[in-house]
DNA sequence: GGGATTCCTGCAATCGATTGCTGAAAACTC
DNA sequence: GAGTTTTCAGCAATCGATTGCAGGAATCCC
């Protein structure tokens, strides 16, 4: 009966499809988009035809002609920490709730860990014609590429700090507030000799580090140390135990710039037969749902990243509409365990 | 002199460049790819045209063109587990070097997190046009979904255990030597009472159960209980403290089915009272960078993530270029540290 | 200077969908 | 039964690139 079809094979096209079914290529769009343009009887039986070769139309055509893509760009720059890996529990758990959020309204997400080493990475990124928005997590050392594409790219929403006047729209915490609370949370237990551990490259860090300072200027202590540590996991175990090592009991009060600079301090700590928190106290920053697990559990500055991811991806919906949305900063809050 | 290109306003395509330039369309294509076909001087006077106004060409475009759409899916059914997160760590730790590894070879990734309620949620993702390939993480519940996509999609490798006779390629670890080797541990330290903390719906969990009782058996011991454990972060914790609390001292030696679960188990035996390894001694699974920063270290069965992250990537690459691939099941590892 | 090569460039088809427009057939109105 | 409205299917343009083919111009060879 059918000898312009091949008999064997899946279909690959809407067009071999109309043709097993007898109408145009037209009709058969409107069918499976489930079009009241087209007979219910004609529908049905298109639908039916469809899922029995088990054809589904071509999103990448569909996408194109479209000129929609339904797919958000989540994308880490890591300008500053080149060997820092996607597994960085922060990003991660920031990730889970973005996807959640996401994939419940429909989009897909496409993941890219970027190493800026080209200066237009970010507008390749945007340009590509493959996204309908992009989720930035973290600013690293690229706030001027950041502004540059913010200024006639609107769909794009940030995860860090705001700075007076800039462009781009961001979400976070204010890490300064953070810092603070940190510090009079360590200076109220008594720690004179404090020191902040973790890099400050990336404005979000060097921000915890101000307000770690203002803590210790406002109770009359002298300047923390600033101890840098990078984020790669691979060295940064070995990178505080270092510090550790080399300070001894130098500092009493440690300000870590993560929960996971905190984890590890607290374990090089122990191994250098240093008591948390009797000795030295140490607070992380994030809280992250693993800080409530470790022993001791961490007193933390919680970034409340549910909360956090939740209105990334309601501004970024908002400025995929057309609307100007404004920058979220939210409060940090010191959760006080077993640290400090 | 140029009144056929909008004076301001950015070029949309390569048509629009090619009116500026002063050629034609393909030649532009030609120019950007930097074919030899074009000459010299023309082809650096398009590239010179196409940075000064930021062009650069369609993505989505030429992937429908090229039939090569260089993304990976990366998906995660959570059949069994529908409020199990992205967060889950193993994933994300594989997740950064599946990353790494496919960024390294110019692929983007496509993140989805699906929760198979829909018979055919596999088939949608294989067949939407979007994808080149396919890495599953994990085979939840959904086996035979996975088979039968298998039978005639070839680009797909999944992260998992490896049943006699499976279609589908696979790259995991044998996780019933990984248990046995867990309960070994246990057993070697004098414990008696052994108990599997996690649930077994997935076939990489019931097989570590059943290593488990290998183990046991074969030392003579009883059969070893097994306690459901949600992988769903925000539950599990809840559970675990309710098993602890509930059986006591009943169990002397507890082999978790991840180290997540491992971390969560020592916490709640702290809570109670009980020292690990002094009272309980307790195994993890995974070896997840976290495990060695705890206090106590965990004990724990290494799956040497970034080798089975290769070999996934290698496979892939593989399978996409047409050859067929044996599934790969790498040695587990005990590595002992202060739990077990 | 004539014929053979080489070098470029443009034309038009193609990837696989969606959708505005046109008009034939069916249904309805009076 | 003529005229009007409604329903539904097809045609062809479109999204924005890539690429095989054809052929004109330039170069080379003798």
């Amino acid at each position: 009966m059918n000898e312009l079809v091949p008999a064997s094979g899946r279909i690959r096209n809407i067009a071999e499809l109309a043709r097993l079914a007898g109408v145009s290529a037209g009709t058969v769009s409107r069918a499976l988009a489930n079009s009241s343009l087209v007979n219910k009887q004609t529908r049905e039986k298109i639908q039916a035809l469809a899922r029995e070769h088990g054809f589904r139309p071509n999103q990448m055509a569909k996408r194109l002609r479209i000129q929609q893509t339904k797919v958000i760009g989540i994308v880490v720059p890591l300008g500053h920490e080149r060997r820092q890996h996607l597994s960085d529990p922060f990003f991660m758990a920031i990730l889970g709730h973005l996807a959640d959020a996401l994939t419940e309204n429909g989009y897909d997400i496409m993941l890219s860990r970027v190493i800026p080493d080209a200066d237009d990475w970010l507008e390749r990124i945007v340009d590509s014609g493959m996204l309908d928005g992009v989720l930035l997590i973290g600013q690293s050392d690229q706030f001027e590429a950041i502004e540059r594409v913010a200024a006639w790219y609107k769909p794009m929403v940030v995860w860090g700090s705001l700075r007076p006047g800039q462009v781009h729209c961001t979400v976070g915490v204010d890490n300064r507030t953070g810092g603070r609370l940190a510090g009079e949370c360590l200076i109220q237990a008594g720690r004179k000799r404090l020191a902040f551990l973790g890099d400050t490259l990336a404005p979000e860090m060097s921000e915890r580090f101000l307000g770690l300072r203002d803590a210790a200027v406002a109770a009359g202590l002298p300047e923390p140390a600033q101890l840098g540590a990078h984020l790669a996991s691979d060295v940064m175990a070995d990178e505080i135990a270092a510090h550790i090592g080399r300070m001894g009991t130098e500092f009493d009060g440690i300000a870590a710039a993560s929960d996971l600079i905190a984890m590890h301090t607290v374990r090089a700590l122990a191994d250098h037969g240093l008591s948390v928190p009797d000795q030295v106290s140490v607070t992380g920053f994030d809280d992250l749902p693993l800080a409530e697990q470790t022993i001791p559990r961490l007193t933390t500055i919680s970034q409340s990243i549910p909360a956090g991811a939740r209105a990334m991806v309601q501004a970024l919906f908002e400025r995929i509409a057309g609307a100007d949305t404004e920058s979220v900063q939210m409060d940090p809050l010191l959760v006080r365990r077993d640290t400090a």
